[in-house]
DNA sequence: TTAACCAGTTGTGAAAAGCAACTGGTTGCA
DNA sequence: TGCAACCAGTTGCTTTTCACAACTGGTTAA
């Protein structure tokens, strides 16, 4: 343990890293929304988050290794962000607060549904999410079988399938 | 969603809870470290928590309803701090980030044990650990096989283990 | 009766969060 | 070529939270 950490305890660490009211909402925007740029991340947030934390927590978890930042081919000015593989090991953290939060706490239901399809499907799915993350992020292929679906895109389904049946709803 | 919540999203309302760098350690100290008093809270966190920050952290998580407060009756000024059964569900939260923290973050040996234990336990071992913190905090009694080892007994034995190991090492 | 212990509170300065406006550059389109 | 929209941030400012040390008023055991 060096001396700028307050103890050598692996969940003392993560929090040192990770304690705060954002970083790990900018994370989740990239795991689940697959924001890459600042200013997806900045715009896109429902949370609403200021420019200049923004790009303070982008910058330490860089310093940290959760993420990787490079340039974006397309675009001179465009910064893209990557995951680390150390990024991508978060999922089972951020799974497990969606599934206590929506357990525990008033979540709105459009937003649950990732948080429950994660608790069904367990770590099993979460171990498939996370092969799709590392070829997204890392550019490793997922060796996927015929007729795979990803789970992005069962999330991204089941959350637009909850707010087109809750439009429905509001119509009548 | 209430309008005092910045929005409804699981993983959002766990981090208004408990996204700072203390109440999760307090957690922590309380689960793993079976600290049920302010002054053992207090004075032998391996981190140093202030006074002030201690009966602030606590007051919210009992407003919250992660922990309960109770008279000792022992005691007439002792107060007793209790997970309640929304506390208790967080372990597979603490677990996997003493996971994330073991393998990506600088972690000290004898405090990684745990870490360790855990993650080879997986969740069955975190569901016997659940079982152990109902009976001793909420008063559920515990049905264990003969011959049962208290999950807290063994990640104790463990810890002291390491601790004699290397207290050994040091003497040559 | 006195020293140690109990759960906190108070006062203060330092650090971090939050907001709005701004910077300097790039790109796509007419 | 010129201009509007877009890009990743930065700057200055106010408000809130953190952190440290000293202190409070009461309880308990010898």
């Amino acid at each position: 343990m060096s001396a700028d950490h307050r103890s050598g305890c692996p969940i003392n660490l993560t929090l040192e890293v990770l304690g705060d009211k954002w970083s790990l909402l900018i994370i989740r925007d990239i795991i689940f929304g697959n924001k890459r740029h600042f200013r997806e991340l900045l715009t896109q947030s429902i949370e609403g988050i200021a420019s200049n934390i923004l790009a303070d927590r982008l910058k330490r978890l860089v310093e940290e290794g959760v993420l990787s930042k490079a340039d974006d081919p397309s675009h001179k000015q465009k910064a893209v962000y990557s995951l680390t593989e150390k990024g991508i090991q978060l999922l089972p953290v951020l799974a497990q607060m969606a599934v206590w939060g929506r357990k525990h706490m008033p979540a709105s239901e459009e937003l649950a549904i990732r948080a429950q399809l994660l608790d069904e499907g367990g770590p099993p799915l979460w171990a498939d999410f996370m092969k799709e993350l590392r070829e997204r992020h890392l550019g490793i292929p997922l060796k996927a079988p015929r007729g795979y679906v990803p789970v992005f895109q069962r999330l991204q389904a089941a959350y637009e399938e909850v707010v087109a049946r809750q439009k429905a709803m509001r119509r009548n």
